[in-house]
DNA sequence: AGTTGACCTGGAGTGCGCTCCAGGTCGTAC
DNA sequence: GTACGACCTGGAGCGCACTCCAGGTCAACT
């Protein structure tokens, strides 16, 4: 079974533009062409679509992803420096994650403070509200 | 007690240029001027701006920033709509926060396969790896 | 009086991650 | 045979958040 780009597109969450564009910057390989050809997508073409959305989502930028595309091309050889990309990527997902934590503790102070303010309690000290 | 713009950097975290550029953009009331012409941070200004660099932590885009700066020139009225930018701004890093936290399972998850192939297991059968 | 260094302005340039466009080719439906 | 819609290519354009630069002013020090 293989995908038209819209329906790559569609299944992957991406517009078609950007599968273009990943292809042309060698995130993606190029997936094989029908007789028109066009681009028809493998199953596996889209598992990688999938799991590169995901890296996406953890906010590693493109130069990253391209580095662990380069090395997934290079097979087996490659699995531990694939495996530290990973590692680093999780530790700054988990730094990132506490740092919008700590935010999200500066938010609902001020917050309570509007709502103070909402009740009629004088206005805090600081005026950077 | 006033603060030169390098004084100001170094205590905002922010770059020379970016107190400038903030200021340009109107994310930032003109600082007072010495008798020299250059700008002179008050403590106020201070504590706006690590509330800014608060607010960027966030994800918050400069465009949103901008919107409660100019609410916060209009004074108390605008306390509500200030606070409906605040909570909103809570959703979305609750939202990002969550998103993270699922990304980081699935960035486990991999890195425990990769751990698994260096132990000479047997590959996964998914191909995106 | 001259040099230094921090600051000033207006404006151009940068890197990122797309997004859009013009002009063209195919296969299918009428 | 022609109209349509989905796709193709190469390249330009965009919004964001800075960052850098040239050319100039000013106060302090030697």
């Amino acid at each position: 079974m293989s995908y038209s780009i819209a329906e790559a597109a569609r299944r992957s969450g991406l517009s078609i533009d950007t599968l273009r564009y990943y292809e042309r910057i060698k995130l993606l390989e190029p997936p094989a062409r029908d007789t028109a050809g066009r681009r028809a997508y493998s199953e596996e073409d889209l598992a990688w679509l999938s799991f590169l959305t995901k890296l996406r989502t953890t906010g590693m930028p493109i130069r990253r992803m391209r580095e662990y595309a380069t090395l997934r091309r290079r097979g087996l050889a490659s699995a531990g420096r694939r495996k530290a990309i990973l590692v680093e990527q999780r530790g700054a997902v988990a730094e990132r994650i506490a740092e919008l934590q700590s935010s999200l503790e500066i938010l609902d102070y001020k917050i309570d403070n509007y709502e103070r303010i909402e009740q009629g309690a004088p206005l805090p000290r600081e005026a950077s509200a």
